[in-house]
DNA sequence: CAAAATAGGGATGGTGCCATCCCTATTTTT
DNA sequence: AAAAATAGGGATGGCACCATCCCTATTTTG
């Protein structure tokens, strides 16, 4: 059985980066932590496979560079066997540098950390040893959540929203298609039942229909 | 149609926001921007019932007071009669105080914004005006996250997990129905069914059973 | 023009989860 | 000892979503 440990104090992010953990693996346990006393208690009972560190967490200063490398050096000799995985909202390169040399498998910048780019970077560790992600922003366009739709419809939406100028319809679908390993058709299916709810709702569609 | 938009750059935290403000309305949109240059894209475009509002964007230096509220500023600016809430890791009162008076109605640090708070925040603005959630780490004990579990099942285990000392699981099981709308049988069911996965899997269980 | 892409539907079975009601031992309180 | 709480199950119907296959117009592209 798989186990993993989380250290962030936002509470939000936190459960989304344990949403992320699971996603990566078939049968998980995920624990979270708030603080870094309730993750040296975990770290010192049980064994972990992975250990994803925010190095900004209470009763350290955020902005001391001594206290951010304290954190994550006391969690890596607290679970020598684990991989390390540092996830900050203020990366920079030379940090990421002084964190590998101390043991972390990884280093990511919140920014541009999107569902689906975690097993990404764990592909990254195991064929590389390390995996460097920093923030940039990307974004030309708003992302857009329906209530009405279902998450796949949502999906479709997404994922149409967003093609490049010039690509057919027909290959998003496909791309769809790969990513959920789903069926082109039923991929398409989804797009025009989206569709379809938003223009019955009367809502506003996003760019590119 | 109840409109909604989050301005925030950290991917993952932005979704989960904007999963928050579709917890909280029945039937709604939400948009989600990276960058204050594509919020205000829509902000001009578009009319917005709510705004959330992280100050630390791409473009701009998070430990700048002015630009952190030249940032919330031009937002309030471009949408006056949206309902502002600023939402921060790095929170402290008298910046608070600051964004008060330039018109936000409500104040959160990250840490501590938990899945569900948002709406009580949203009472806190129509009952008192405004709304003030500074960051504190208050947990003691960790999440746990089990895969096998199915969503009301990893609820029940959540809840039982921080059943303070002294309180019946009966107890638990009535807090459990309320907060779901079910019946209180119904939530026992589900305690029992995850306390047997787990068995059945020989995981360590969380305290308290 | 012919072919491909797109828009717009209907019908179907499968499946996992939700929610409820039922039952019997065993343990703990009072 | 009686009452309440807990542990541990079985069976059930409903429902939302998933995934597939089918169909016909209309528009766009080569």
């Amino acid at each position: 059985m798989f186990r993993a440990l989380v250290v962030e104090d936002q509470t939000l992010m936190r459960l989304a980066l344990m949403n992320e953990v699971q996603a990566s693996f078939e049968e998980c346990v995920v624990l979270g932590a708030e603080t870094l006393n309730i993750a040296t208690v975990e770290l010192q009972n049980n064994h972990f496979d992975i250990v994803v560190i925010d190095p900004g967490l209470p009763g350290f200063d955020p902005t001391s560079q001594g206290d951010r490398v304290a954190v994550v050096d006391r969690i890596i000799e607290a679970s020598p066997s684990a991989i390390h995985i540092v996830v900050t909202g203020s990366d920079n390169r030379s940090e990421a540098d002084g964190f590998r040399r101390i043991g972390a498998a990884a280093y990511l910048g919140k920014t541009g950390l999107a569902p689906g780019v975690f097993s990404d970077v764990l592909d990254d560790i195991s064929t590389k040893g390390f995996s460097l992600r920093l923030s940039r922003a990307v974004m030309t366009k708003p992302d857009y959540r329906f209530s009405v739709l279902t998450p796949r419809e949502q999906e479709a939406i997404d994922m149409m929203a967003h093609r490049a100028p010039g690509v057919k319809r027909k290959e998003i679908f496909s791309l769809m298609a790969d990513r959920l390993a789903i069926d082109a058709g039923s991929a398409e299916k989804y797009y025009k039942q989206a569709r379809a709810k938003l223009m019955r709702q009367g809502h506003p569609l996003p760019q590119g229909l």
